[in-house]
RNA sequence: GCCCUUGUAGUUCAAUGGAUAGAACAGCUCCGUCCUAAGGAGUAGAUGUAGGUUCGAUUCCUACCGAGGGCACCA
């Protein structure tokens, strides 16, 4: 259900499309917003702009009779604005009472803050992280499951069933790689190996391809253990940095799942499909996007056929209204060719194959990217940024994760290592020390004596406010940024009214008081939660 | 060559077609007896270029310039 500050907003809308209608301009599509500027109001609109338009009259004349039926409209609460005014070229804005801000400060404190229904009742299926075992968990990795992992709460706070789900390429060369690193230098882990292997297959090509054979023909016992070993040896070890990263998947595919899947649903399907050069591919062209080939010449399934094996196994789960794959960057084009295909061969699943993409995680300094040479994983990563948070791991997954959320997805990351723990900006341990702070106070908060003082502070508030939308609006655009924006905006509010004044005094403390404390103490770990960063008691 | 993404203060990021483009870091000026100063207050500073649509454009359209990515048997 709606908060009631969303009902504030609500019954503003209301009254302005009923005050529009009287005054002759019925549909008009005029938006509700948080001003810039606090000094406008709470919220603000620009109906009266639009409905100018429409009657080919002064915009401040409308917006003046719009204020006018607006002050009389029965649709707004009577005591919960306490000024409309037009303002600008024709802006109207709200200003909230006293008494409604009071009661966003109750709200704060209620189950169920920052919940919104826009998903409610749905079936999602959230793919990310994708790791491939036999390989390292390296930082895309990372920020596929960041934002995977917010994006999947945020259809949770939406009111959706989510299933979260990890896709993993299980063979292909890069096993055979790996393996025959293993066979050649036994001491080294798994993720070496395939390092050394790759960096090998040049100058021993056929034989890894033939090992690639015997792998998949599983006609070698001494093999076959290998990859049984190292299979489960890396699917442990990821299974560890979930861990470490606040995630636990329902699902999990492999390729070795959906390969078969895939070659066998092509097969099936020759209406969407053509052979050239002995492979079979989708003809592209003929929608506006290009050729991809689907199984090659050698009739093994390529990724792009594996693709659509995926949508397969995903549908033998179960129903779902939404499935959503986190992936990277440069595989956008590839994945509006196999979209175009699969919505052929199903076409019930039109618009509810959606795709979210990540860029690049960048590192600033050669500090932490000249290790061992080349890549750094994502644990080498928390490693050392545990190393540099006083061996607070929980501060460092927030510093990469806060970095990660805080941009629009799509666009790469500068990551400054520095700038990432630091407590003076726009950081994951930033918003994790104000919430802390509120911890502590209310914990020394407990040891004193509370009194009935009144206390009164409308900043609060009318920040406060606006979290629900946040949040709401990250669900709907599936931005967790905008909750990682807004949780700056509090962290910073609290920050300064907190050094401003003292609360507890002379071991006496104001019951008012400590409910605004609550009330934003609720706001941040909610709002961490939402982003999947760790919400800590003390720091 | 074609297609996709992208260009905002010195730097890293915001801004559902609306008001004076909002933060943070770095810079400059300040603030420590006290709930964890691992903080706070103030100040200066930006929409790649040229057109177009609009009452109004960072946002939409076109061209150009710059950056990143993709375009047949890898994933």
């Amino acid at each position: 259900m709606l908060n009631s500050n969303f009902m504030v907003r609500t019954s503003i809308e209301k009254a302005i499309q009923e005050a529009l209608k009287e005054l002759g301009a019925g549909n008009v599509s005029f938006v509700v917003e948080r001003p810039s500027d606090m000094a406008h109001g709470d919220y603000s609109t620009n109906a009266a702009l639009v409905a100018a338009k429409i009657l080919k009259a002064n915009p401040r004349d409308i917006a003046n009779k719009l204020v006018d039926i607006l002050r009389s409209s029965t649709a707004l609460g009577s005591d919960s604005i306490q000024k409309i005014e037009s303002a600008g070229a024709g802006f109207i804005n709200f200003h909230l009472s006293n008494e409604a801000l009071a009661d966003v400060v109750r709200e704060a404190v209620k189950e169920g803050w920052g919940n919104n229904n826009i998903y409610l009742g749905q079936k999602v299926l959230v793919e990310y992280t994708d790791p491939n075992p036999f390989k390292e968990f390296h930082i895309g990795h990372l920020m596929s499951n960041a934002i995977g992992e917010s994006i999947a709460r945020l259809f949770e706070a939406g009111g959706a069933e989510v299933a979260r789900a990890n896709y993993q390429g299980d063979v292909g060369v890069h096993v055979a790689k790996a393996i025959w690193a293993k066979r050649q230098k036994p001491e080294m882990s798994w993720g070496e190996a395939y390092v050394y292997g790759s960096a090998e297959y040049e100058n021993n090509k056929e034989e890894i391809d033939q090992l690639n054979k015997v792998i998949y023909e599983k006609t070698d016992p001494e093999v076959n253990a290998l990859y049984d070993q190292g299979r489960k040896q890396s699917l442990e070890h990821f299974e560890d940095i979930y861990k470490t990263l606040g995630t636990k998947f329902d699902y999990y595919f492999f390729e070795s799942e959906t390969g078969p899947l895939g070659l066998d649903l092509v097969h099936k399907h020759s209406e969407v499909f053509e052979t050239s050069d002995g492979a079979t591919i989708f003809r592209g062209e003929n929608v506006g996007l290009h050729t991809r080939v689907f199984i090659n010449s050698k009739g093994i399934p390529t990724y792009e056929a594996k693709e659509l094996g995926l949508v397969v196994a995903k549908k033998k789960r179960g129903q779902f209204d939404l499935s959503l794959t986190v992936t990277a960057n440069e595989t956008r084009d590839f994945f509006r060719v196999v979209r175009a295909a699969a919505e052929r061969i199903f076409p019930d699943l039109e618009d509810k194959m959606l795709t979210r993409f990540h860029g690049f995680l960048k590192l600033t300094t050669g500090k932490m990217s000249s290790r061992l040479g080349n890549v750094i994983t994502g644990e080498s990563l928390i490693k050392d940024l545990t190393e540099e948070a006083r061996d607070r791991e929980d501060v460092a997954v927030g510093a990469i994760k806060f970095m990660v959320l805080r941009q629009n997805t799509g666009k790469d990351i500068i990551f400054d290592p520095e700038k990432s723990l630091s407590l003076e900006g726009d950081s994951g341990p930033y918003v994790q020390y104000a919430l802390v702070r509120t911890r502590s106070l209310l914990r020394a908060a407990k040891d004193a004596k509370t009194t009935d003082k009144e206390f009164s502070n409308l900043e609060i508030p009318r920040v406060l406010l606006h979290f629900p939308e946040a949040v709401a609006r990250a669900s709907l655009e599936l931005e967790p940024h905008h909750v990682a924006t807004y949780l700056t905006e509090l962290a910073s509010t609290f920050n300064s009214w907190y050094a401003s004044e003292r609360l507890i005094v002379d071991g006496e403390v104001s019951d008012a008081a400590l409910f605004f404390v609550q009330a934003i103490e609720r706001t941040l770990a909610k709002g961490l939660e939402v982003l999947g960063i760790p919400a800590p008691q003390e720091m």
